[in-house]
DNA sequence: TGACCTCAAGTGCGCAGACT
DNA sequence: AGTCTGCGCACTTGAGGTCA
């Protein structure tokens, strides 16, 4: 493209190629920018004169894209991310005043952890915020975060490091969590006796979680599971009235056992720790309201 | 010299109808 | 049903002229 190309091109013609990406109609496209399908239809013809390419051609399955319109879109997706943000970044969030909703993803454990004392914040210094827990498959967490399906993702997620910037918060040990009248309370937990004891087993969708237990198994640590649960919620209540026993995360384990009915015993097999993050995608980097809750996720869960 | 006005060209959009 | 195209309207922009 020369100088005078570039003279020509509009910004809205590139929310335009982003439209017709996405949706892969120039009518939808036209819907979601509020424009007619013939003001879509000029605006595709003049980036296809500004481009030199069809850019999209008509199938079956709808306006398909070229080559030349994969190659590009990456780079218009991010440079018009970038310019979003960076006028966004120039609006002071204040907390006592905003009205904002945060999406954000986390497994069922780190719900438990995270959301009770993070509201109660929420409630004091930023009533007008709320908060949306989305499950998003981990697979598909690199897109939500790019596209802002999700401003923030919680959790043990090695594979986000790759396209995403984070923030470390703690790192997290497994134990093992049996009442406080248990007969192994008290006693150094032993690999004879951890095999011996009867679990409950709870798969959960935390990926840390589900890695220990996948460590476990292929290290030859079988227990003799009596319950499989498909969550972890009600398991310290069975455990607290029975001599069953639960593989938690320390910081979930120290959570029930507040009010001390519980024993965390150590256990007897060197597992890998878990490095719970904050993950963001960088293109949001300057959104003042989510680097004001990453802060505030640093302050009261950072170690 | 700057402010204001006029006019032509360019641009974006919608309507209607043709096309795929 | 969805897209493309010709046409006309409305608006913007820039050049040129006029006036204080």
């Amino acid at each position: 493209m020369n100088e005078k190309n570039l003279n020509s091109v509009d910004l809205n013609l590139l929310r335009v190629f982003l439209a017709i990406w996405e949706s892969g109609s120039l009518t939808v496209a036209g819907e979601h920018l509020g424009l007619t399908q013939p003001a879509m239809s000029h605006a595709l013809a003049r980036l296809r004169r500004l481009l030199d390419d069809p850019l999209f051609v008509r199938t079956p399955a709808g306006m398909e894209p070229t080559a030349t319109a994969e190659r590009l879109f990456e780079p218009i997706d991010t440079a018009l991310a970038l310019i979003r943000t960076t006028l966004h970044a120039q609006e002071h969030f204040d907390p006592g005043t905003a009205e904002r909703t945060f999406r954000l993803a986390m497994s069922d454990m780190s719900e438990f952890f995270f959301l009770p004392p993070l509201l109660a914040r929420l409630e004091r210094e930023a009533p007008g915020v709320k908060l949306e827990v989305v499950q998003v498959p981990v697979d598909k967490l690199a897109d939500a975060l790019r596209s802002r399906e999700i401003d923030l993702a919680i959790g043990y997620l090695p594979g986000l490091e790759r396209d995403c910037s984070t923030q470390h918060l703690f790192s997290d040990s497994h134990v093992c969590l049996v009442r406080a009248r248990h007969p192994q309370a008290g006693r150094k937990l032993t690999l004879a006796a951890l095999l011996t004891m009867k679990h409950v087993f709870v798969p959960s969708n935390a990926t840390g979680h589900r890695m220990v237990e996948q460590w476990l198994t292929e290290s030859g640590v079988h227990r003799h599971i009596v319950l499989r649960l498909p969550h972890f919620t009600v398991a310290p209540e069975i455990v607290r009235g029975t001599d069953l026993a639960v593989l938690l995360p320390r910081s979930i384990a120290e959570r029930f056992n507040r009010g001390r009915a519980y024993r965390l015993l150590e256990i007897p097999v060197a597992l890998p720790s878990i490095d719970v993050n904050v993950y963001w995608h960088a293109r949001f980097d300057a959104d003042q309201a989510v680097r004001w809750l990453r802060d505030m996720l640093l302050g009261m869960f950072g170690k």
